[in-house]
RNA sequence: GGAGAGGUCGCCUAGUGGCCUAGGGCGCCGCACUGGAAAUGCGGUAUGGCGCAAGUCAUCGAGGGUUCAAAUCCCUCCCUCUCCGCCA
């Protein structure tokens, strides 16, 4: 159950028309609908039935505390009303649970309705918000003497400066999945390094270092299965998933949890090695570190109260672009139109850095409120008052960033007519060195 | 991986087929007592579903089974602890 069965049976219109905004069958609201007050007719028969064997039950245990032979004509008689209702119970129950399994497979294709800001249509309605930093286009007139020169794609700087190995890589494992080789390795370490610290030192955000695998029911707790199972990788034998995104395990930390309200909101920064199977899309984007099978990530995962979570998305996304301005990387922030920002998502931003070299944007971080869509699956509650009934939190995660295709934005934007390569200022500290020379 | 012991309400614990509608203690909340507090006493303190409500149903690690009836008996699995093995 996703979107609630409550808010299915308060708004439908709303969510029959997120529903179309996002390009999914609206058809299925209606269908639910009405499978849902099948089910509560069900139950309610189920229940009455389960009263009256309850009470029978109880009856017999009276009478033979009461001294009725336990065998005797007495307790025979509500002995079969017992069993009678049980027949009866057993065959509603069947049904019942036929309905709850046919509703719940309807509610998980009902998509959490976009936010009334969103811009309504596919790719083309998507709208760049904001722009920083100064776009360097492939010639540029150096302001030395070197004359005009042309910035190359990251592959060939980093061929030249032995800092990634993609041949080795496939031999040892597959494409995708690249071997980081010495400055190249160290950018890595000192990359995951200074994000953590911003985010944890001036961001306020707690560390987290998850698991890379997960089991089937934190994979379900974010929605990676059923419907995205195609993502990840599988250990089938020990029935573990190997993490798509650290959102999966941080967000599932606290599954089946209730908060109380002055514990939120909880902000958590954490690293993991991210692992996806992407099958398709071949000849795009195949060249050098663009897309990948395994990457780094540092993610960002945010537990809030319902009214602060739009604030919070904005927060959360200008701290994903600090990562980007302090390594001086020119970048835009798209928000994403309905039909562009995915199923579960109410809000998203995505962060692309402009990649010289290959002259084209770069997706390196995707910035969303979920409010409690996910919350819902994974009943991550929280007390508004102390005693007060539960209510689902909001969450929110972005990548503050993705390493890979940051760093063939840091390759490609810091290259130098020389071949060499200099070392953004925020890393230097990290680095422990000022420039890469072959 | 092997052997053993366990998993009960926020925490500790009782509970070995029907008086469990899960008892007691701690903690927490309210009230009383007090000048105020401590101590004490009284009451309340899980989650979800259905219902306007009264209420009712489900949940004692998870799932199945036996039974009129399961926290309790049986089966499978998961987790924790102790010891052994293996291992960075």
């Amino acid at each position: 159950m996703s979107i609630g069965l409550a808010r299915l049976r308060e708004e439908p219109d709303r969510i029959r028309q997120g529903a179309i905004d996002k390009g999914e069958d609206p058809s299925i609201v209606d269908a639910a609908l009405a499978l849902d007050s099948k089910r509560r007719e069900l139950l309610g028969d189920s229940e009455r039935l389960k009263a009256e064997r309850n009470a029978a039950s109880k009856e017999i245990g009276e009478a033979i505390r009461g001294g009725a032979k336990p065998n005797g004509p007495e307790v025979a008689a509500l002995r079969q009303a017992s069993t009678d209702a049980g027949a009866k119970i057993e065959k509603i129950d069947a049904e019942l649970a036929a309905a709850e399994g046919q509703l719940e497979e309807l509610m998980v294709r009902i998509p959490n309705p976009a936010d009334p800001d969103v811009p309504v249509g596919d790719e083309s309605a998507s709208q760049v918000v904001r722009t920083w930093g100064e776009l360097l286009t492939k010639e540029v007139a150096a302001e030395s003497s070197a004359g005009a020169w042309t910035r190359r794609p990251h592959w060939e700087v980093a061929a030249d400066l032995k800092m990634f190995d993609l041949e080795r890589g496939a031999k040892i494992t597959g494409s995708g999945f690249p071997v980081y080789t010495g400055p190249g390795s160290r950018l890595q370490r000192a990359l995951i390094d200074f994000m953590l610290d911003v985010h944890t030192e001036e961001h306020g955000m707690t560390e987290v270092w998850p698991p890379a695998m997960v089991n089937a029911a934190s994979a379900r707790g974010t929605g990676q299965i059923p419907d995205k199972e195609d993502l990840m990788y599988i250990a089938t034998r020990d029935e573990l998933y190997l993490v798509p995104t650290a959102e999966v395990p941080v967000t599932n930390l606290h599954r089946d949890e209730i908060f109380e309200a002055d514990q939120l909101p909880i902000r958590y920064a954490a690293y993991s090695p991210c692992f996806r199977r992407e099958a398709g899309a071949a000849g795009k984007d195949t060249r050098g570190i663009l897309r990948v099978h395994q990457f780094d990530k540092v993610e960002m995962v945010f537990f809030e109260k319902p009214e602060n979570s739009t604030e919070a998305l904005e927060w959360l996304t200008a701290r994903a672009e600090v990562i980007l301005q302090r390594l001086g990387l020119a970048y835009r922030v798209l928000l994403m139109a309905t039909k562009d920002m995915g199923f579960v998502q109410a809000k998203k931003y995505d962060l692309e850095v402009w990649a010289p070299g290959v002259e084209r944007w770069l997706e390196v971080s995707s910035c969303s409120n979920f409010r409690d869509y996910q919350a819902r699956r994974m009943a991550i509650r929280y007390r508004p008052e102390p005693g007060a009934k539960p209510e689902l939190v909001h969450t929110l995660n972005g990548s503050g960033l993705a390493l890979a295709r940051t760093v063939a934005a840091i390759i490609e934007t810091y290259q130098q007519p020389d071949g060499s390569m200099i070392v953004p200022e925020a890393l230097r500290p990290y680095m422990r060195r000022d420039s890469i020379k072959a």
